[in-house]
DNA sequence: CGCTGGCATGAATCAGGCG
DNA sequence: GCGCCTGATTCATGCCAGC
């Protein structure tokens, strides 16, 4: 095991960690198994871990994209276990690992997938961490579902969680939080981009240097909501060093541990080049649409509008009935309000929230003006 | 255990559930506890389980410590453990029956918070239920964090899970979901309000008949989402029956099984209540999956093609000749439209029906126009 | 220089019928 | 149950080439 120091950052060097003192450590990234690594460090020593562990997602074959393109699946020795009893042993070590360099106060999140977060949640539990929220990453531009025999897996999962039950003085920045959430509470639900663009890092031949870097939004509110300036934050499963950038960014101190040699040397470059600088990486994402998506269905689901109910165009020159799975039959056949509208006007296309209209006291109503009913219900939610 | 049938789907009253048939446990509530209610149901009878188990150690009778004994601060990790033990028993006991009377292409759903969701992922896995995806159920209006130490609890997450890994018949309504959402596939994080107002059960006093009363929106997008018209669907936590409304409404069966006669009493008055959807209203947008096989051969037989027509792709880059046996020729080498199609284009595979186009009246058109042909004939024979 | 269309790609447990 | 064959299936975004 060694420690990689940041030459920016560089203090009396040390040959091996130390477990009497934290501070050799901080800012650097030491190469190792995680576990062997942990507990090189001295207890008590840190205010907040951040974890992104392998997800174990047992993938078997490949997968295409329906213009028979292959998808860059995580393939990697790192994410591969025999089994979940295999994978619920990794998961207790690195968190029995974690938790006694935990400070007393000290908070844990660890980011996972339904392939692995219940394994996460549960362990934690176990061990005697307190879960304080699960938190949603909601994804604006997540991967499609191809084959279209699943919904489309649009979010991560976080769980934060204090070291014992009854920690009551963790740090969480309400007021800040609130600030800068419209005088709104912080919600558990997130959205922000996946990281992509010149954000993701990539090799000389333009491949990503890590196949699951997160976006440096995500970490910014984490560390913005749990931590405070100058706070010590550990990263076990340090990848591309995301944690470290953002760190150093908002003026916190890091400290990853990584296996991979390339990783490392993509994270310290990657470090190297941070400014700290403002927060403002931590503006909330409003959406690129100045208004909320609306599915169709919903004015079913909350009964706007009941299966069976008439559906005419402005002239009443066409009739559909709406079903109950949220589409527009016409003489037989069914099809989403668009399309419906668009085929029995013959044209390519057509939006069927103006065209299509149901009455209500002897009056034609476009259904837009229930959907502006929805949207008011949405606002609420900030969605 | 008795079982309480809706007066408006009375059928001949049964003094006790037989294993032998679930018809006559269909659209009824069984009183009773719910491993031993589902232990004398029959296997494989159920299309759809859904539950929101209760998650309350301390106000759940079955989870009570034997000696009611107060614990100090010392033992609150074994305290812990112990619960999360009994809860994780409890879990196992009531899966593994629920299980038992799945279908084999039968799903389930499990509703929870992260109080126990994470304890129900992995029984579920462990037990050998295979997830689909997990769905964030985000509420537009939720509690308010009132002590401001945590992030507002704004979301509750559902499981969605096969009974088995390679059970790939499961129903999901691809096309009726992303018809219904804007002609995009569904995500697996839900905007819904949580239920309030003229929806909420209310007593004599006007108090809550139930503690988390579940909206029917919800409801109704999962048994839109993964039932068909007809299907069987249990819920072993009845509670105030929204499952079996919204069943009953979209035109599905329901069995429900609740322990407490109460609500037992409440739902039974709710569902009677519920004007069931018209049937034809009920019919789901089917995607081309749905749509009969048609054989190449058929173009021949019929004279929509004839032996020896030239038929080319969209850009003219290749050309095959049709035989008479139903292969295309393409320098001596014969093989089906989409091996043909794959092989010329150096792909794995390739939708033969749309690749290969045929010329007439100087326009190219793909061979699926043929295909929509034939089968616009199979209609008519009402084959 | 700006606009547009084509192309690439992201933590993915991604088929079903028939013989 | 296994093997073979058919043939269905994608959203948001960034980048680049071409005009």
């Amino acid at each position: 095991m060694s420690v990689v120091r940041l030459a920016s950052t560089a203090r009396a060097a040390a040959k091996s960690v130390q477990s009497s003192s934290i501070d050799a450590c901080l800012d650097t990234i030491i190469k190792g198994d995680c576990v062997a690594a942990l507990e090189r460090l001295p207890e008590k020593s840190v205010d907040v871990i951040f974890a992104d562990p392998p997800y174990n997602l047992q993938l078997d074959g490949d997968l295409h994209r329906p213009d028979h393109s292959k998808v860059d699946a995580v393939d990697d020795h790192w994410d591969q276990f025999d089994s979940f009893a295999a994978y619920d042993a990794f998961t207790r070590a690195w968190l029995l690992a974690a938790r006694r360099v935990l400070k007393p106060n000290g908070t844990i999140w660890v980011i996972g997938s339904y392939h692995n977060i219940f394994r996460v949640g549960t362990s934690l539990q176990d061990l005697g961490f307190w879960i304080l929220n699960d938190v949603i990453w909601r994804k604006t531009n997540p991967m499609p579902n191809f084959r279209g025999r699943r919904f489309q897996n649009a979010h991560e999962t976080m769980i934060w969680a204090s070291r014992d039950q009854n920690a009551k003085g963790y740090t969480f920045n309400y007021e800040a939080l609130k600030a800068a959430n419209e005088d709104l509470q912080m919600r558990s639900d997130w959205l922000f981009p996946i990281c992509t663009g010149s954000e993701r890092l990539k090799d000389e031949n333009g491949d990503k240097v890590h196949p699951t870097q997160k976006p440096e939004a995500l970490l910014a509110r984490v560390l913005m909501a749990s931590t405070k300036p100058g706070d010590v934050v550990l990263d076990p499963f340090f990848g591309s060093g995301t944690t470290g950038a953002v760190a150093k960014r908002l003026g916190r101190h890091f400290i990853g541990i990584e296996r991979e040699q390339a990783y490392i040397d993509a994270a310290m470059a990657r470090i190297e080049a941070v400014e700290p600088a403002d927060a403002k990486t931590l503006k909330i994402v409003a959406g690129k649409r100045a208004e909320p998506r609306v599915a169709f269905a919903v004015l079913l689901e909350t009964g706007l509008l009941k299966p069976g109910t008439l559906l005419t165009d402005a002239k009443r020159r066409w009739t559909a009935t709406v079903q109950a799975d949220g589409s527009l039959a016409v003489g037989g056949e069914q099809a989403s309000i668009h399309r419906m509208g668009a085929r029995v006007q013959g044209l390519d296309a057509c939006n069927g929230w103006t065209f299509w209209h149901y009455e209500e006291d002897g009056e034609l109503k476009p259904i837009d003006t229930l959907r502006a009913e929805v949207r008011k219900q949405m606002a609420a939610a900030g969605a």
